[in-house]
DNA sequence: AAAGTATGTTGACACTGTCAACACTTTTTT
DNA sequence: AAAAAAGTGTTGACAGTGTCAACATACTTT
């Protein structure tokens, strides 16, 4: 309108809260158009704000997405979690059901998952309190496998080891999955669940006398 | 030099094989400095020639990605087979010798695969000779999962559906592994081995007469 | 009230993919 | 053989991107 209105209308120069505001604006975006997709000057203007403000509350975009990866794995932490709390009370395989949980917020939230495990921000080093957040998250895994083993359900090898493959696996059923090679998001879940059944068979510990002639080891 | 050198040294206007020289250089950029930062003017330069004769022989960037990554597919393949293949004839077990190959070509190729399966090109419907060719690739996961039923090693159920489950547990290491999230090369390929041998055993036929009580549905 | 710091804005830059218009070469048609 | 057409490579230009420096405004501390 005006030729040239530097006065804004007084108050507003400051956001009360950006640095957030901008991280849900961001999460709004991805999830509408994809991480890629994500552009710094259109999450600034949708605030009503300039291009460039982002600069002041992070270095730059791959901090945001590491902030926006940040917030999801705390969501995923509490995902996983409250699946393992549920299975227990529900009398079911808690590695199962958090199989399933996994992928399921996965497909559920697939430009916050890939961007969790963007490339731009894989180098969790970068950014300590990320990789914090995924170590607790990847914790519940292994702390479930661990409650297993104690209760004779699962062979007795190293936790975390056992932990990197199921990880893998479910993993590989979202990154998969999102891709869309592996049908719809009920037939993937319904995969999964297969899947983790299997894997947790072969995880059984061999029982005292079986037809199968024992390895030499053991 | 000159002021203005229209004439180019006479016989060099065109390339002999420009699109085969391109995919190469493409190739040779992306092994050294990664997929993302794969940019049309410098495998142009690279060759000596234009920013923008790549357009005579790719409808975009996209097209040449996924000329590579069809390239990709063909190798992959081949690697698979010829891993099937060198199993039969040592006597091991060729679906695990299938997924040792699987994740050391990711982990060897690490830019290559990820063009596989990049987001960029991901809608493999745009590229049917391509969704053809990773078609090939995923059949010989699916015919050897078949010989081992014939076998009486695997237990009989959807070949198809049991080749998605592995290829995503493999895909799903190799994924993580060039995250820098599984340690070194040789730590993921102990742990893919390590993997498959674990959901091949939980993939057997059930023994006739276990200690274990049968399920309801025989 | 003044100084200092935090926060937001504008202008500019280099870089990218892509297109239109032109130039050169080869092939096909007349 | 001449002309027309199609194929192939080049230049100039454009919009869009992340990022920085310089400036403007608001809040905080002295």
């Amino acid at each position: 309108m005006a030729v040239k209105l530097k006065r804004k209308p007084k108050g507003t120069y400051h956001h009360p809260d950006l640095q957030g505001a901008l991280v849900e604006a961001a999460l709004q975006t991805i999830r509408k158009t994809g991480v890629d997709s994500l552009t710094l000057r259109d999450v600034g203007l949708r605030l009503g704000v300039s291009r460039t403000a982002l600069y002041r509350h992070f270095k730059d975009k791959s901090a945001l997405l590491a902030r926006l990866a940040l917030e999801g794995f705390r969501i995923f932490h509490q995902t996983l979690q409250s699946a393992v709390d549920q299975a227990s009370t529900n009398k079911k395989d808690p590695l199962e059901e958090m199989g399933v949980a996994y992928v399921n917020f996965a497909m559920a939230n697939q430009s916050h998952y890939k961007t969790m495990f963007s490339d731009a921000i894989c180098t969790w080093g970068d950014y300590p309190d990320l990789a914090l957040e995924a170590d607790g998250a990847f914790a519940v895994l292994v702390n479930a496998i661990a409650a297993e083993q104690r209760a004779g359900r699962v062979v007795v090898e190293d936790p975390a080891r056992l932990a990197q493959v199921i990880w893998a696996s479910v993993h590989g059923l979202a990154t998969l999955g999102m891709a869309g090679h592996l049908g719809t998001h009920s037939d993937i879940i319904h995969l999964a669940r297969h899947h983790c059944h299997t894997l947790f068979t072969g995880l059984r510990p061999a029982p005292r006398n079986t037809t199968r002639r024992a390895k030499s080891t053991s």
